[in-house]
DNA sequence: TACCACTAATTAAACGTTTGTTTTAATCAA
DNA sequence: TTGATTAAAACAAACGTTTAATTAGTGGTA
């Protein structure tokens, strides 16, 4: 019996699939074919297409909350500190997990299957209120602009780096990144970490 | 003959169906329903399923070029105007044809029709060249910080409202703002110019 | 150890639908 | 009469799912 082993190897396999298309252009069989596994394996293990997709995608998400209710809640770390760790978290999240978030970033745009969209955003909508709280901190502790729009910075950090994570071959084209494999490298993190902070600076800061 | 009429109407209503849901996701006899013509018609009018969503992708993205390159060749406008004016154009661009632009962001971050891709990413890359030129012309002339990332200041602006317009139910919710139809009013519109002209006056120039 | 019963895992084949597309025939305007 | 337009029906192919049969593994009993 060897559940585990292939269960495992079609979520592993779903996962690439359903991250270079879409939920109906990826069929059972070519799960089943990339698995190396029998067509009826799907249904007997997930109960369905779908809820495979579910499945994968909530298993793959993982859980953000406490590191960023950690971060922002730190009381070592200054207003700008904590903007500056959440720039570093999202930016290795999503690049660590490029094929989730492609699913994710899809799934978000789309109205297909509004109940996962749903549980999707409220599993993100924790994150984003942890966030709020401490930019709003920022701002009453007289660390950022009080009239700097908070809730266009935080769709802003998440929207640009989903958006390069979800369409990677747009992203190198217009960023003059000459493969796939190297938006996803240490170098390029740094790029772009160092943009956001600069970035977010430079517009929060009080004194700049 | 009433030719002009039902085609024109499988493309309006092709427009609604493919924003919302996946090209798979959208059956001919959807469309046909949606259209109130039989399901011959989009073989007879468009040849295929197909080349009716990329005759309609095509069709419905208006020509920005000259635009963008009279912006950026104007020797009228400062390099900071013409950044300014290149944030209002996009803004309004994309707010105006939020189904489009759905449409064109969920096919950048697919396999599914390679070709199309390539095509629409050779669309946009004319405007990149353009706005690229008149960033580095900033720095020359020195308006600029020499040390700008201007890559990911262009991929920014570009991802941040494609990112809105192409996940407004999920944008709604992430910027507090209660339907939709809000998202496309010129009071948020304005929200957004002002936050990217804002944020960029403070990245870009020297003296900030 | 050997045998049995039982459960879980796996397969190939078939299921009924739905898919995009085409055919055929009828209808219409010029 | 000609050629474009419409409608209904039929097409084969692909879809997700299920069935029925077979194999593999487990635990208990003698």
């Amino acid at each position: 019996m060897e559940q585990i082993d292939k269960k495992a190897a079609i979520l592993i396999e779903a996962e690439k699939l359903f991250a270079e298309m879409d939920f109906d252009a990826v069929s059972v069989r070519d799960l089943a074919k990339a698995a190396n596994v029998n067509i009826a394996m799907i249904s007997y293990y997930f109960g369905s297409k779908e809820k495979l997709f579910e499945e994968l995608i909530i298993s793959r998400m993982a859980n953000s909350q406490t590191t960023i209710q950690s971060i922002a809640t730190d009381p070592a770390l200054s207003s700008i500190d904590k903007l500056m760790a959440v720039v570093d978290f999202y930016t290795d999240r999503l690049m660590n997990n490029p094929n989730v978030h492609r699913m994710i970033n899809r799934e978000l745009s789309s109205s297909n299957r509004p109940e996962l969209r749903e549980l999707l955003i409220s599993k993100i909508e924790t994150n984003k209120t942890y966030i709020g709280k401490m930019l709003e901190e920022g701002k009453a502790n007289g660390t950022f602009r009080e009239d700097a729009d908070m809730g266009l910075v935080m769709i802003n950090l998440f929207a640009c780096i989903q958006y390069i994570v979800g369409s990677p071959y747009y992203s190198c084209k217009m960023l003059d990144v000459p493969t796939e494999a190297q938006l996803f490298d240490p170098e390029f993190r740094k790029r772009i970490k160092t943009y956001f902070k600069e970035l977010f600076s430079h517009y929060l800061l009080k004194n700049q």
